[in-house]
DNA sequence: CCGTAATATTAGGCTTGCCTAATTATTATT
DNA sequence: AATAATAATTAGGCAAGCCTAATATTACGG
């Protein structure tokens, strides 16, 4: 059983290891889990010892199988009790993650299958990550960012890359949920702003910075 | 904010308070928890600094106020999961109580206010034992030991002082559950075994040791 | 290729929560 | 009351995870 620092040094290694390809520096786990780089050496050295990692001195790191295994057990369990979260208790999406942060590591393989079950096996969490299966699988989904589509072109909001409080409340505010068809009307050439058709009903504008953070499928 | 460490002294002094009245001793907690005297010194003087605990040196130790009503937080959130794990994902009553004693450390007045809301406000757990409301305040239950009642006398199965899952298994394999209905037909002088009839139909023989652990209420 | 800036590691410490061994306080026994 | 047994505390240490300051390594501009 690894502890919840190490599940979080899991977590946040495969997290970089996704966004920026192979190798992970230290500097990078340091600021993502905003503690400093000696304490992520130190750490380092112990998860490697348990094979969690692959460590070259000064090079960088990656996860062991091992290790990535771990680190998506760990991200299937924040995901499915944030639906729980927001699907049975009625907490609105951006109230979610600090707590899942804390039930992620509560360490019941049969709790984590019963939780699944009656949440009816769901594929997507309230931000539309993927949710990997009992056996690691993420479902493949392509998804672009709104901000790649010109005028013209339409989709499903289906995922936010800003997973911030005040992002998803601006989201709210405006009226754009996650499985909105939008359809993409205008871009301004001057100031980069987008003007969006939502399900054919109202339209919206949004600034650049939003449409960098939305993702749509289809 | 506390640690999971010091909830669970402070969940251990309230049930040991409860059972033996005002001062409880180092010996016994250290026992309850399985720790060596020396730590309980060291973390009771912790404790006393932080008010929760009245630490009276070589004489003994209880609660503060303070202590007191986070006691009784930890063990509404304690119970409340326990029904969410029954009720909601199916676990057995024997099942629940390791995966509990890990939920109930998770910081969210608002998550357990809504679970609360979620379970309909349950005023016992899976094991009869009572939950305190939101104030803290337990509703009073007057129950006896079904040993202490004599032949023609019945009650209800509200609550079992024996929580280990070797006496919840056979109680479920005799057919006992709670809720029903007993009455006591027979005690036999001879070993003190006693004769129940459930509901009118059937009717089985337990050992003393078995009544002795059977709460029985109305 | 060299010096400097940026990155990373090492060394030494701190807090929490536990341990063992030694010492002191309390309680029980004669 | 003196002695023995039991309970409790103190002293000194350890592992996990962090920290700061010092040192080493790597990368980069000239
Ligand atoms: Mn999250
Ligand atoms: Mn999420
Ligand atoms: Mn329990
Ligand atoms: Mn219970």
């Amino acid at each position: 059983m690894h502890s919840s620092a190490e599940e979080n040094y899991l977590k946040a290694i495969y997290k970089l290891q996704e966004a920026n390809g192979e190798l992970v520096a230290t500097s990078a786990l340091a600021q993502l889990l905003g503690i400093h780089m000696a304490s992520v050496t130190d750490m380092l050295k112990k998860m490697s010892t348990k094979k969690l990692v692959a460590y070259q001195k000064s090079k960088g790191f990656k996860l062991t199988e091992k290790g990535r295994l771990a680190a998506i057990g760990i991200i299937r369990k924040h995901r499915l009790w944030e639906v729980f979260l927001v699907d049975k208790l009625g907490f609105r999406w951006d109230e979610v993650h600090d707590i899942a942060e804390q039930l992620e590591h509560i360490h019941s393989q049969d709790l984590i299958d019963k939780l699944d079950a009656y949440l009816d096996f769901p594929k997507t969490d309230p931000h539309g990550d993927p949710i990997p299966d009992a056996k690691g699988v993420f479902a493949i989904s392509k998804s672009v960012l709104l901000a790649a589509l010109s005028p013209g072109s339409q989709g499903k909001f289906t995922g936010v890359t800003d997973h911030s409080s005040a992002f998803l409340n601006y989201l709210d505010k405006i009226g754009l949920s996650l499985g909105d068809t939008v359809k993409v009307k205008e871009v301004e050439a001057f100031d980069k702003n987008y003007t969006l058709l939502l399900k054919g009903k109202k339209s919206v504008v949004v600034s650049f910075k939003v449409a960098n953070s939305l993702l749509i499928s289809e």
